[in-house]
DNA sequence: TTAATTCATTGCAATATTACGATTAAAAGA
DNA sequence: TCTTTTAATCGTAATATTGCAATGAATTAA
């Protein structure tokens, strides 16, 4: 089907699968480092640094901007990018909750 | 093309993609958070508690497993999941990189 | 105005993912 | 042995993702 089925997920759920999608490709995960590490940075910087064609590069920062990880500012015809600070920090809650989770009891069932 | 061109990342980059693609789908959340939530788990408790099909669950379960994020047990004609406590606390060292970087400058361009 | 620059969008081909019915494999129970 | 139970695997349909060439839109430079 290649459809999830997010009805029978609770919204949490839900959430932290789509945060955890948009990671789920490394040229996200590099773009996002590279808005970590310099400051401000021009779609044409990432297309140098990263390597993948313009229209790729610009098809990652729209998913990014979806989710409300990244802003984007427009500065003539270059457009810079930057991490939305917020709404990063809200992420980082909603995810470390999942993965911080703790065993009930100390399984091993294995 | 469907295929990510993994060739031009670094290793952290494609581990850290690698590990939230997984957390990418609901169910594979749901999985994760009910072997957490009870020590210990057989295939068909969760089938019946997250409500997808049985080869659906075996699937993602598979997928988990691959990763080593969960260990299964066999049992009789049961198979015990739980989850992988030393991979999974490598793997939130990982994520917890990535997820807290600080940005070098108190960037706002936008 | 015209040309150049920068980036978004469109359209498409190749591949991956999701879901599940049908089947198989292995063990337990009658 | 035969049946039941449990879960993995196979096969397949529907949909999503990835990547890029071509194009378009907006701004700046000449």
């Amino acid at each position: 089907m290649g459809l999830a089925k997010t009805e029978i997920f609770t919204d949490q759920q839900n959430e932290i699968a789509l945060f955890a999608k948009v990671f789920g490709h490394p040229a996200r995960v590099a773009i996002l480092q590279q808005l970590f590490k310099i400051d401000a940075c021009y779609c044409g910087d990432l297309v140098n640094e990263i390597g993948l064609a313009q229209p790729t590069i610009s098809q990652h920062l729209k998913e990014l901007k979806h989710l409300g990880l990244i802003k984007g500012n427009v500065e003539g015809t270059s457009v810079c990018y930057c991490i939305h600070t917020e709404n990063w920090t809200a992420m980082k809650t909603v995810m470390n909750e999942f993965l911080n989770q703790d065993l009930t009891e100390k399984q091993d069932c294995c």
